[in-house]
DNA sequence: TTAGGGTTAG
């Protein structure tokens, strides 16, 4: 790039009468491009009026602020200038910033200091905007001690800089002390320390300081009702939300999309999920911030089915998903099973090459492992460039439920030499971790680590994962003396994993005393009486068994049936036990004949405990061989190619008898059965499961 | 010529 050179003549000549004397109209209207600009300039220097200071500060303010591609050519101007005054340096700091060079706008306020130039009120605001976004509370402070020392510390502008420089950087209570100190704030200070507060999640603070306002009847924006509507959705606020809103369609302020979108994310998030699609249904244009907000609100309520109806929509409407849409997705992708889908996104993910932000990464990676993926969420794992406490917390979480306990925990001793500092959903992680492990010594150290180590107080679902530990284990009893002394009232989930290890355990006694503590928590709950009447069945007491399901009968107390379904072909199949409800029912019915004589002679042993209670001692076998699972996997078989794996879904746990046999068909049949029951997956490979049958 | 917006995970 050429600049036309500059030529100092000893005396300056007095402009030309058709050159206007201030051409920055001409300027600001007609120049566009730096072939004009440059024609412009060489005019300028012609009739010697590029000496003027507001002739040379015109060109300057076009070519750095109003034609984007001028900026060398400003560059060179400003060099040019023999002695640039105040104005010329703000426009240049202003154009470090448009152009997101903040520290080459520090360095020029540095230049300008060297040279002796006073900064103005511009000069600040526009310096202190730098250091906002170079997130420097060091360079900040610094300036506000220079504007002060100039004068200028109780101008607006300044203070209004001040105000958001402190509370970007994170001194919020600085922002808010120089806040209440100003005598009148207009709407860029109250916005100033919304933004504030905004930025570090004070979401109370937020939803104060605007009461503040409408008490004080303070003016107020668009900008200020989306701060406030985020912080109504956060805190779950949905009366001012409403009040809102109201105000909105009085003002006729539904034209602003991004209000709008606020509106229908508050709505969402304050559980108000078909409120928040009726006026997403209204909006004229959505953007894929609108979609996303949408989808987001139907996966967050556990709507996922019609967060990828939504999402389908979308794609058919043209709107491009990006990182954020796609964290959402995957998450009711994980909720659902939804296999393809997720798959598919993560294929899309890698071709329009979205950013692997670590909420994109971190929900991939538990979209695998909730599907039974492990080496896929292992792999993803490892492409995350950057990581956090969460997407550690989740691959420990992932390797735990699928039975790779001590792996889990060598990922956790990797978190804590990296550096991350665990949370409490870490150690949720870090304890299922060793409950599938059957680690009890270990989980009970990183039990008692939590408070005495990391300063975090045990909540309740830590507690449970610690009966688990010993019950599952055998130490029923210590699981017990557990759930007797822990400091928090136990509720049905502890009762009911204590019910559940007695069943294991066969341990009669506890188990009994447990459901006497469910019923009175939850009385209606069929599973725990299954559990307890399973109890008594296997230790021989089917008199106790019938008695306990006769009293759920009295109650009207119905158990849940147990279904399993099956994709095959895009199509989903459900079965029932005992069902003949499928067009297949016959041939399906030959197949579990033919998989229980195949798995015979591998060694399988029936496992009748859990058979029907009514069903005579010769039919349990036949009975428990028609579980749903079993036609399942019997249908799957018939049905798919050979070798192909077979995916599982069922509503309940699956038997001990249906896990038995299924390791032994994986193997018989050389399939791999991935089950996934209302707790985890079961990958069935070889004759063994994943889970290390801790289920 | 000052501030500035909406969507993210168990």
């Amino acid at each position: 790039m050429t600049v036309a050179p500059a030529i100092i003549p000893d005396k300056i000549p007095p402009l030309p009468p058709q050159f206007p004397s201030n051409p920055r109209t001409l300027l600001l209207q007609q120049c566009k491009s730096v072939r004009e600009l440059r024609q412009i300039h060489a005019h300028t220097i012609k009739t010697g009026s590029s000496l003027h200071h507001s002739t040379a500060e015109n060109l300057l303010e076009c070519s750095a602020l109003l034609i984007p591609s001028a900026m060398d050519y400003a560059l060179k101007l400003f060099d040019e200038m023999p002695q640039p005054h105040t104005e010329a340096f703000n426009i240049m700091i202003r154009a470090f910033i448009l152009t997101r060079s903040p520290t080459s706008a520090v360095y020029l306020f540095l230049r300008m200091l060297a040279a002796s130039i006073n900064p103005d009120k511009h000069t600040f605001s526009c310096i202190l905007k730098a250091c906002s976004r170079l997130n420097s509370l060091e360079i900040g402070k610094q300036v506000h001690a220079y504007a002060a020392k100039c004068g200028l510390g109780c101008e607006e502008f300044v203070l209004n800089s001040l105000i958001h420089m402190y509370a970007s950087c994170g001194d919020v209570g600085n922002g808010r002390n120089l806040f209440d100190r100003m005598p009148e704030r207009g709407i860029v200070t109250w916005n100033a320390m919304f933004a504030g507060y905004f930025k570090v999640e004070s979401w109370q603070e937020v939803v104060a300081l605007f009461r503040d306002m409408l008490m004080l009847g303070a003016e107020f924006d668009e900008v200020t009702l989306i701060t406030v509507l985020t912080a109504c959705g956060r805190l779950g606020i949905l009366d001012l939300g409403q009040w809102i809103e109201g105000y909105v369609q009085e003002n006729g302020l539904k034209s602003n999309q991004n209000l709008v979108t606020s509106l229908v994310d508050m709505y969402a998030k304050c559980g108000q999920v078909d409120k928040a699609r009726n006026l997403f249904d209204e909006m004229v244009l959505r953007d894929v911030v609108a979609w996303s907000a949408m989808i987001s609100g139907y996966s967050q309520w556990n709507r996922c089915r019609e967060a990828l109806e939504l999402f389908h929509d979308m794609q058919r409407a043209g709107v491009e998903p990006n990182e954020v849409t796609m964290v959402s997705v995957l998450s009711s992708c994980a909720v659902l099973g939804a296999l393809e889908t997720g798959k598919w996104v993560h294929s899309y993910v890698r071709k329009k090459q979205l950013k692997m932000t670590v909420n994109l990464g971190t929900a991939l990676v538990d979209f695998y492992a909730k599907c039974g993926f492990i080496l896929n969420a292992l792999g993803t794992f490892a492409k995350i460039p950057q990581k956090n406490a969460w997407s550690w917390t989740v691959i420990i979480q992932g390797l735990a439920s699928n039975g790779q306990g001590e792996e889990a925990l060598r990922f956790f001793s990797l978190m804590l030499e990296a550096d991350f500092q665990p949370n409490y959903l870490t150690f949720i992680a870090v304890l299922s971790a060793c409950s599938h492990a059957g680690l009890v010594d270990e989980g009970k150290r990183f039990f008692h680590s939590m408070s005495y180590i990391y300063d975090i107080e045990p909540r309740i679902e830590h507690y449970g994962i610690m009966v688990d530990i010993f019950g599952r284990s055998g130490m029923i009893q210590e699981a017990y003396n557990f759930v007797i002394e822990m400091p928090i009232k136990p509720n049905a989930i502890i009762w009911r994993t204590l019910l559940a290890s007695c069943k294991i355990h066969k341990n009669v006694e506890i188990g009994e005393e447990s459901l006497k503590q469910l019923v009175k928590l939850e009385p209606r709950h069929s599973g725990d009486y299954i559990l307890l009447s399973n109890i008594y069945a296997s230790a021989g007491r089917l008199d106790d068994a019938l008695t306990l399901r006769n009293q759920m009968k009295e109650k009207g107390i119905k158990k849940t049936p147990g279904c399993s379904s099956i994709e095959v072909d895009g199509v989903m199949h459900e079965f029932f036990a005992e069902d003949s409800a499928h067009p297949l029912s016959v041939e399906i019915y030959d197949k579990v004949d033919e998989m229980m004589i195949r798995i015979k002679e591998a060694g399988y042993l029936p496992d009748i405990a859990e058979a029907r209670l009514d069903a005579e001692e010769d039919e349990k076998e036949v009975s428990v061989s028609h579980h749903s699972e079993k036609l399942a996997i019997a249908f799957g078989l018939i049905r798919s190619p050979p070798r192909a794996a077979l995916r599982v879904s069922k509503n309940l746990r699956v038997c001990r008898d249906c896990h038995l046999a299924t390791k032994l068909i994986s193997k018989v049949y050389e399939r791999e059965i991935v089950v996934r029951d209302r707790n985890r997956f079961h990958h069935f490979k070889d004759g063994s499961c994943s889970c290390n049958d801790y289920w």
